[in-house]
DNA sequence: TACCCAAGTGAACACCGTTTACCAAGGGCG
DNA sequence: CGCCCTTGGTAAACGGTGTTCACTTGGGTA
């Protein structure tokens, strides 16, 4: 019973965070506005998280299984089979999600890193990696040749390359991530990033009146070159 | 002599905000720490400034202005006529500017802009705008067909052509940028900003050992598309 | 000289994160 | 049953923040 409340209060405040972040933006979510809003005071919420950056890491966990849920719902409505439908509607619905959740997109990818933190492990960056390891271990695909991937960088892309296979669940082996579609879907981050981001930011270099097409035409260029239907 | 005095506090308060900046970043500028280390109290900013906000909208300024000056000292040492070369220099240089001053960069791009500020006229864009306007109009180049861009944004593209034209001076007609050399910037710049903000950010989705090479392979296939050297 | 105005001060207000001491209710157990 | 101890909450306090307001003060000008 005890335990049912505790976990019910810990619901509200991340709940009740979660509001204060979309209506205020980052700098709205504070322990004190929280817990005037499930009428508690402040201390009682040490009760639950160690500082306020540790419940806004908290807040950061729950945004990111609410966009993966996202793009969970997004891709189960594409066949399975086919790869270029779902890598469209992955990178759709990223985009999709970003604009209707600007305050969240930038608290999850725009707030830099703290020097302690071991890279790669960031919440996001392991969703990305477990949605495109999974498109690609479920669907049959070109493999781009190994001698695409520039020999300077082959130590790295093979380290994503390992990461993405270990996205994937990793039981059986799997072998089939080669070295050159590592090397694809980082460039297809790179870009996909970028245009998201420079889109929700707002900081193309010029007034943009419709960002659709914009969006619409470096997807198809992308998928042009990777060789995607 | 009163002017004197007052330029001179002034640029003292920019300066130690600069510095407060990064040392501590954004959320370590503060009205009172500035007052504090240059001998003055809080109250005493807002004969220089309206609110902390303003103070810092005038630091991401000077800001911009650092890097413009950066930029335009790495381009001094190419020559004019070298186009490919310029525009590595560039590129490479604003890597580097940002990799070296990750606070300032965060500030200055991550920011989600307020909704209430007009579309295109954040500080680097315009900077961003003048440099490759420059590039593109001191040295000749490949112009790319106009069909290259797809027709759902020819409005866009030549909005962002007509901010280009207008960045570089504007006073003679120099009527040498088409559709598709703005495009060719625009495509230029999102993957620019992908992979520069990741790198900073410490966003990409695994554990990077050497981002250099990285960064590299993607300019050089950006060029190699582009059709520069 | 007398005035005026700009720069700076001090105190105050309402917030903030965080710590500390305290309190009340409830379950485990002798 | 009665004790005790954990758990979740409170109130007060400390130092910090942006911001406002009334006030001084000193140099330039009429």
């Amino acid at each position: 019973m005890t335990d049912r409340n505790r976990a019910e209060t810990d619901r509200r405040i991340r709940t009740v965070a979660r509001t204060l972040l979309v209506e205020h933006g980052a700098q709205g979510v504070t322990l004190r506005a929280i817990a005037r809003r499930i009428g508690i005071t402040a201390p009682a919420l040490y009760r639950y998280y160690a500082s306020l950056s540790d419940l806004i890491q908290h807040v950061v966990g729950d945004v990111c299984a609410d966009l993966a849920d996202d793009l969970g719902g997004v891709l189960a409505e594409v066949p399975a089979d086919d790869t270029a439908a779902r890598v469209f509607a992955v990178c759709r619905g990223f985009r999709t999600w970003a604009i209707a959740h600007p305050r969240e997109f930038a608290l999850v990818f725009a707030t830099p890193a703290d020097p302690g933190a071991s890279s790669g492990n960031d919440p996001f960056g392991r969703i990305f990696v477990t949605f495109t390891g999974g498109i690609l271990a479920s669907s049959p695909r070109p493999e781009p040749p190994e001698d695409d991937v520039p020999e300077r960088l082959r130590a790295d892309i093979a380290l994503f390359r390992d990461t993405l296979v270990a996205g994937l669940g990793g039981d059986r082996p799997e072998p089939g991530i080669g070295l050159g579609t590592a090397y694809t879907v980082l460039r297809f981050w790179v870009r996909l990033y970028g245009q998201v981001a420079l889109e929700v930011f707002d900081r193309f270099p010029f007034p943009v009146t419709d960002a659709t097409p914009l969006f619409e035409s470096m997807l198809a260029e992308l998928a042009a070159e990777v060789g995607l239907s």
